[in-house]
RNA sequence: GCGGUCAUAGUAUAGCCUGGUUAGUAUUCGGGGUUUCCAACCCUGUGACGCGGGUUCGAAUCCCGCUGACCGCACCA
């Protein structure tokens, strides 16, 4: 299925759709979860906090979303995570003006020169616009953080750009409050904001947007020591290298040098595992290891894991090693200490950390679950039951006879413990065909036979097939049959 | 940000060129009937011209601006 079918399945079954969307001033790259949305992402984010929270003993915080200036200073993101532009007078289009500088000239000037030796070059070499070889006027910078003003004297203040700053400048006190071991990975869930040039395709580009980070701190010294390496070994992890995707085992990954360490195979192995439980076709993802210019200003090694979908290659999580970039930044920064004890040794952590775009992966599981089933002339979505926003229906085959009563008892026994979605009216078939459209995998309908023997008819979304079981026992079946792995 | 295409009910569309209709159709959705398990059928109801300005006696229709969407370029920590 299609970008298109996902999109149009999203807006008709409230998944997500457009922010403000009854203003003609609304903006792009702002959209909104509704409420089959918002239950696939709770059941993300809880299937995220089993396989990797809680399997590896992390910890989760939840920071600010407003920080401070010197936050970004020491992060490097007020002087780098800006690109220098320049704007011809002309045509007025835009571009990058290292870019065009390399273009005119093959003069390399390091993007973060002063904006001063881009306008030298530009005049000395007399590099006109491409289109139209107009002049251009003087280079600027265009920062991707929004700035906000705080209290009445506007005093100048960010949107993070990532979730991971709040993990750095805590780091000191949640190491020694929650009595901090290395390695210790330390996690978050929340809101990040960049001010996209161009964001594009819904869910895909977002100016404001769900990550999921998790910052893993650990002593350089000791990344091949490390015990439950052995859970992950012989998983199997598709893994790009030169331009060619192969497959092998984490072990294998790391005998080969093609990852660095156990440390980093380890958490690539339990992602892809996550993955795998999250109902994304892993045959068509990769781990990609980034070349030296396409990796972040503070990454050391990086692997983007990325899917394929109908749009193309789709990143949805960057795993950089970040060395210690952002604690010795922060360190000098405030002049705090940034050190810990391992065993003996005092050793400023290193971070490997996983990045992961939840609203990204949200699309990519919904475009990876939904199929077009011919034969029987219906659209599913075929989440996994741990993850549909509703687990079940609760239908009356028809209202009279005392069978809509009878419906109600039943909903009310286990409305809430499960996401039930109740529904007397129209035909039964009609209501199946809706709840395979939101991904609900069961379905109970409630009929003539349910009076005389107080069973009811189970249907299974995937194959459409009906058991009959006992209402006494529908609490333990659908508790088994919708519990996360 | 640039260029191209486009914008009508929840969704998909007709009408626009050649200005005047009760803005049509399909599907969805609500109510009722029928039907004893897979989008059937019958009755009935709700629902739309992105925003702003201009031309005109009159604008969904023509013109301008804005906003958004899609595609390409550039960008993508």
């Amino acid at each position: 299925m299609k970008y298109d079918d996902v999109m149009k399945l999203a807006l008709e079954r409230g998944f997500y759709f457009p922010s403000c969307e009854v203003y003609s001033d609304a903006q792009a790259g702002f959209w909104e979860y509704g409420p089959a949305g918002v239950g696939l992402k709770n059941k993300f984010i809880e299937l995220w906090r089993r396989e990797l929270i809680r399997r590896d003993k992390m910890i989760e915080v939840d920071g600010s979303q407003i920080m401070s200036k010197s936050v970004f200073e020491a992060s490097g993101h007020l002087a780098s995570f800006a690109d220098p532009i320049v704007r011809c007078t002309k045509c007025k289009s835009t571009y990058r003006a290292d870019k065009i500088i390399v273009d005119a000239t093959k003069t390399v000037i390091p993007e973060s020169a002063g904006l001063d030796e881009f306008d030298k070059v530009i005049t000395e070499k007399n590099v006109k616009c491409p289109k139209c070889n107009g002049d251009f006027g003087s280079t600027k910078k265009f920062n991707m953080m929004f700035q906000v003003g705080i209290g009445p004297e506007g005093e100048e203040a960010y949107l993070r750009p990532e979730t991971c700053q709040s993990i750095f400048v805590d780091f000191p006190r949640l190491f020694k409050t929650m009595r901090g071991k290395l390695p210790l990975g330390i996690a978050q869930i929340g809101k990040s904001f960049r001010n996209e040039i161009a964001p594009r395709q819904s869910l895909l580009r977002l100016r404001e947007f769900y990550q999921a980070e998790i910052e893993v701190f650990c002593n350089p010294a000791r990344l091949n020591d490390l015990d439950k390496f052995s859970e992950i070994e012989n998983t199997k992890i598709p893994i790009q290298v030169d331009n060619e995707v192969k497959i092998m085992t984490c072990k294998e990954a790391v005998d080969s040098k093609i990852i660095p360490n156990k440390f980093v195979a380890y958490y690539l192995g339990i992602l892809i595992e996550f993955y795998e439980k999250a109902g994304i076709d892993i045959q068509k993802s990769r781990f990609r290891k980034l070349e030296e210019k396409e990796k972040a200003f503070y990454a050391e090694v990086a692997f983007d894991f990325e899917v394929e979908t109908t749009t193309g290659w789709l990143e949805l999580v960057a795993c950089n090693y970040r060395a210690d970039y952002d604690l010795s930044g922060h360190a000098t920064k405030s002049k705090e200490k940034f050190e810990v004890m391992d065993n003996d040794e005092k050793v400023l952590p290193h971070v490997f950390e996983l990045s992961m775009g939840i609203d990204r992966s949200l699309y990519t599981i919904l475009e990876h679950s939904l199929r077009e089933d011919k034969e029987n002339d219906r659209t599913v979505l075929s989440l996994k039951p741990y993850l549909s926003p509703i687990h079940v229906g609760v239908l009356s085959l028809v209202k009279k006879d005392g069978l809509a009563e009878k419906t109600d008892e039943i909903y009310l026994k286990i409305k809430r413990k499960y996401d039930v979605f109740l529904d007397h009216s129209g035909a039964i078939g009609r209501r199946y065909r809706r709840l395979d459209e939101v991904g609900a995998p069961y379905a109970i309908t409630i009929d003539h036979q349910t009076l005389q023997d107080d069973t009811v008819t189970l249907r299974m979304r995937d194959s459409m097939e009906q058991n009959r079981i006992k209402v006494s026992e529908l609490d333990e079946i659908l508790s088994k049959k919708t519990a996360f792995p």
